[in-house]
RNA sequence: GCGCCUCUAGCUCAAUGGCAGAGCAACGGACUCUUAAUCCGCAGGUUCUGGGUUCGAAUCCCAGGGGGCGCACCA
């Protein structure tokens, strides 16, 4: 071949370019157009004195006609290895039977592969392989790969229609001293020259909020956050969450904000807001439905409860719903274990899920009409929680007897509850304006504009353990 | 962490106690319009690992490993 694995190559088009620049030319055209594409040969039909063959990039396939006339070592091209990396120059043209193919006039070998690529048909079923091996995964399972561009997609997209609204991304520290703004088992990791401990965070809630106080009214991070829990098809133990804060707004905004947001989401990733997950119809047309958890539980579990009904009562009501009781449980978290027991996975939504006991939302601020419950919200779709959103709580000294009631929690033994964060609190002792907070996690956000089902389909490198 | 399922050639899969096989890929050959090209030929194995039962184990039993699903935990 004229040359082989040069240091740099200069495509001048992509197969997904050709095809949409000149679909539909007659059989035997011959464009006059040169054009140079490179990617992997991923099939071969040699047929004596002419070769076709199919050039995969990123953007799609083309076909490669060779001669063996106007081909150079044109042998060698045929002896080309399925899986290798190849440039190729030529005109744009159609065959005979029609399909748009690259003339190959001058061709390279950019890459070899060494090993076999899997079956042409097939793919690859083996989901072990496909995750460890996703390098090869991705250029033979179509779908997957169309997922996992369509999380970069999708994120980017976040990025434009928040920014849209003056909201300004910011980077906070994953390395916690202190881990906080969600009850999760954090993972422990040490610093040797500060010989510290430190934690992997279990959410950036609270250094954003902090920056409210700093006076970053509109801010937002994207980013990874880790939890150190099982693993399942909605579980990967780290994962992307998108966390927003508004001055100046409540939880009431923030369910605008989320219904809009996966609204437009939906409308430029799937080109509706009304499509098909799992064979169901998702409507996530806006407005979203709002209601509160104790109706919700209601409609699906049958019984009215609340706060104020007595505490044996209800233990007798969780009991009956199969609910695992715990001694030190007060109403606001047995009424929260019935919900997530009963109701949750069978809402398909988009509902918002309003109104959550006090108890288990050490965050957010008090309810403004309901004693004993905050302004919290859950966006749940398809099942599934899509985040978690409040008022903030901005009052210190409540933020602080907060802190220690799940510090006193922490000590009875519940490894999940939260600490005392007295720099937290000394920064809410400055001031922390009426504000809404907003999670979302992106993973499963990507799944249901995918429509995939499980979370490893949209993370490039799930956790896994290690081959041998 | 517990339960159930699963692991055979590079990939996709057969073989259910009796000689480990096929398709694709690879390798050799034929072929000037193919589309998962076709045709001929030829190779390819620690049947996840280690024990056990048996005349004989991919197959049955025990232990371990990887993966999947469910439960638990969570988003």
């Amino acid at each position: 071949m004229a040359q082989s694995q040069p240091y740099r190559y200069e495509p001048t088009a992509t197969a997904g370019g050709l095809q949409a620049e000149h679909g539909g030319l007659e059989p035997g055209t011959e464009t006059g157009e040169r054009v140079t594409v490179a990617g992997r040969l991923m099939l071969r039909r040699v047929q004596g004195k002419l070769a076709f063959g199919t050039l995969q990039d990123s953007t799609g396939r083309i076909q490669l006609f060779a001669r063996a006339a106007e081909t150079p070592e044109f042998d060698a091209f045929c002896a080309l290895s399925l899986g290798d990396w190849i440039g190729v120059t030529g005109q744009v043209m159609t065959t005979k039977r029609g399909e748009l193919s690259v003339a190959v006039e001058a061709w390279c070998l950019l890459a070899e592969t060494r090993r076999q690529f899997p079956d042409k048909w097939h793919g690859i079923t083996d989901t072990d392989t496909r995750f460890r091996q996703r390098y090869v995964d991705l250029w033979v399972s179509d779908d997957e790969a169309a997922a996992l561009r369509a999380r970069s997609r999708i994120i980017s997209l976040i990025r434009r229609w928040l920014e849209d609204r003056d909201f300004v991304e910011v980077e906070t520290p994953t390395f916690h001293p202190i881990p906080g703004g969600a009850t999760a088992k954090p993972f422990v990791t040490h610093h040797n020259a500060l010989d510290m401990d430190l934690f992997l965070r279990i959410a950036p809630e609270l250094y954003l909020k902090r920056l409210v106080v700093g006076g970053f009214e509109r801010v937002f991070e994207i980013g990874r956050v880790y939890r150190n829990e099982g693993l399942s098809p909605r579980h990967n133990p780290e994962f992307t969450m998108l966390e927003l804060y508004q001055a100046y707004a409540d939880y009431t905004d923030m369910m605008s904000i989320t219904e809009e947001l996966v609204a437009h989401l939906a409308q430029e990733i799937r080109g509706t807001t009304v499509f098909e997950y799992e064979g169901r119809t998702l409507d996530l047309s806006v407005p979203w439905r709002r209601a509160s958890m104790s109706d919700l539980i209601e409609e699906h579990a049958g019984v009215r409860v609340d706060l104020g009904t007595p505490i044996d009562e209800l233990r007798r009501i969780c009991e009956a719903h199969g609910v695992h009781i715990e001694s030190g449980w007060g109403p606001g978290k047995l009424v929260l274990e019935l919900y997530e027991k009963t109701t949750e996975s069978n809402l398909w939504g988009p509902v918002f899920v309003t109104d959550y006991p006090k108890e288990v939302s050490p965050l957010a601020r008090d309810h403004r009409e309901l004693p004993g419950m905050v302004e919290r919200f859950e966006p749940i779709v398809a099942g599934r929680e899509l985040g978690n959103a409040f008022t903030e709580l901005t009052d210190p000294d409540e933020q602080r007897a907060r802190m220690e009631a799940q510090a006193a929690q922490k000590a009875a033994g519940d490894d999940e509850a939260m600490v005392v964060d007295d720099d937290y609190l000394r920064a809410l002792e400055y001031g922390l304006p009426p504000t809404g907070g907003l999670g979302i996690g992106i993973d499963r956000l990507v799944m249901l504009l995918t429509g995939v089902s499980t979370i490893r389909d949209v993370i490039l490198f799930p956790t896994l353990r290690p081959e041998q």
